[in-house]
DNA sequence: ATAGCCGGGTGGTGA
DNA sequence: TCACCACCCGGCTAT
């Protein structure tokens, strides 16, 4: 099976910034390209690396509005990368407040992500990091889960995992492993076995029950990520 | 006047900021009240102000994700704005790349929307700019705490129980469910069963056997607690 | 909910 | 079968 790359697409004028020697020592496969929009994609993500100086002037000649609409209707996850040593250049600025009005808009309005590194060598860290979990097949958000125990005792183990059952917290997980012995027997119990002799409510147990039977299919996500 | 007053809303434990004084000296009304999270709300929209140095140590204690969680499901609109001198803090780190990586999650999954300020006063530029945006586009009146509901799906929750067992990460939960059907089959089945059906090597299934036939008992630290 | 490292489990290989 | 070994995977840890 042909293991999927992980790769960066950069374009062409990125070349003599450092950054694709940066992410290729890093085993990152770097593809030159010209791109229409962006300075690198990632996938489902483009990103635009500016300068500070570059930023902080083009605040005010709107030239940046004009290039952030139009990649925001081109591609839906955009990230922008301020790089260098934004203070200084914020400090010369008259009347700062316009850059925080810029940032406010281009966060709230065209809902741009928005990063701030230092040199060359953060912003290839952050295109690395952001390349490797594009790739990393992970599950998405899970529901609240009570920690693993950090090599813990069994009894952790034990009421770590009843703790994992929906609306199941340590004071129930308490009394139903003291009331059903082990937890082999608490996820064997019937609803009617939950609620009596674990002592908890018929509500609890109808949806303990319920999820403990429900047949496992992987759900859309996973799906288009398997292919 | 009797125009709309621009408010905000501060969290009583900011009032030593120097941040509610330097918001009033720009005209803005600054209401000090106890704010169960966040430490300012303008309108619809929560702001949390944390110093760097608090939120690249917040990084591996997790402390900072425990917050996250909370806040991402109760507000729809939320502001972290990092109050320092990041790279210095940042400078300090072994693995630059854990703060990169915290960053894009906060930003891509969670989709917070994150500020990096140098001082109090450029806190309270952003606050005063971020007011008069919101109060200037008085579109109809949002309710001031929008909920975000979000709830794991079924498959997510069978996943997270499954992941619960000793040696059981996000693949082989996957493995595990795919090959048995429901999170019963899997608890009920015998060390043989997980072998063999379940497509885990027989340690590993050993283990969790012997886990899940184990008898819960309170262990010494919770003996002594309990009395 | 991070990234990197490490120790141990798995399963395939060849004898 | 068995010993070996290369990879995979989960869990710990970091300041």
């Amino acid at each position: 099976m042909a293991m999927t790359r992980i790769g960066i697409v950069a374009d062409t004028r990125e070349a003599t910034s450092g950054i694709p020697g940066l992410l290729r020592k890093g085993g990152i496969a770097v593809e030159m390209k010209r791109l229409d929009v962006g300075d690198y994609v990632i996938a489902q993500y483009a990103v635009e690396r500016k300068t500070a100086r570059d930023f902080i002037t083009s605040l005010y000649t709107g030239r940046l509005f004009d290039q952030a609409d139009r990649i925001a209707k081109s591609y839906k996850n955009f990230l922008l990368v301020v790089e260098g040593e934004t203070q200084e250049t914020l400090a010369g600025l008259k009347n700062p407040r316009v850059y925080w009005g810029t940032i406010l808009a281009l966060a709230l309005n065209l809902d741009f992500k928005i990063f701030f590194t230092f040199d060359q060598e953060q912003t290839a860290d952050l295109l690395y990091v952001l390349a490797k979990r594009v790739y990393r097949r992970r599950t998405a958000t899970k529901p609240l889960l009570a920690r693993k125990p950090r090599m813990g005792t069994t009894s952790d183990w034990q009421l770590a995992i009843v703790e994992g059952l929906p609306t199941i917290g340590p004071k129930l997980a308490e009394r139903l492993l003291a009331s059903l012995g082990s937890v082999r027997n608490i996820f064997r119990a019937s609803r009617l076995e939950l609620a009596l002799m674990g002592r908890i409510g018929h509500a609890r147990a109808k949806q303990i029950q319920e999820l403990l039977d429900a047949r496992y299919r992987r759900d859309i996500s996973e799906q288009a990520r398997l292919g």
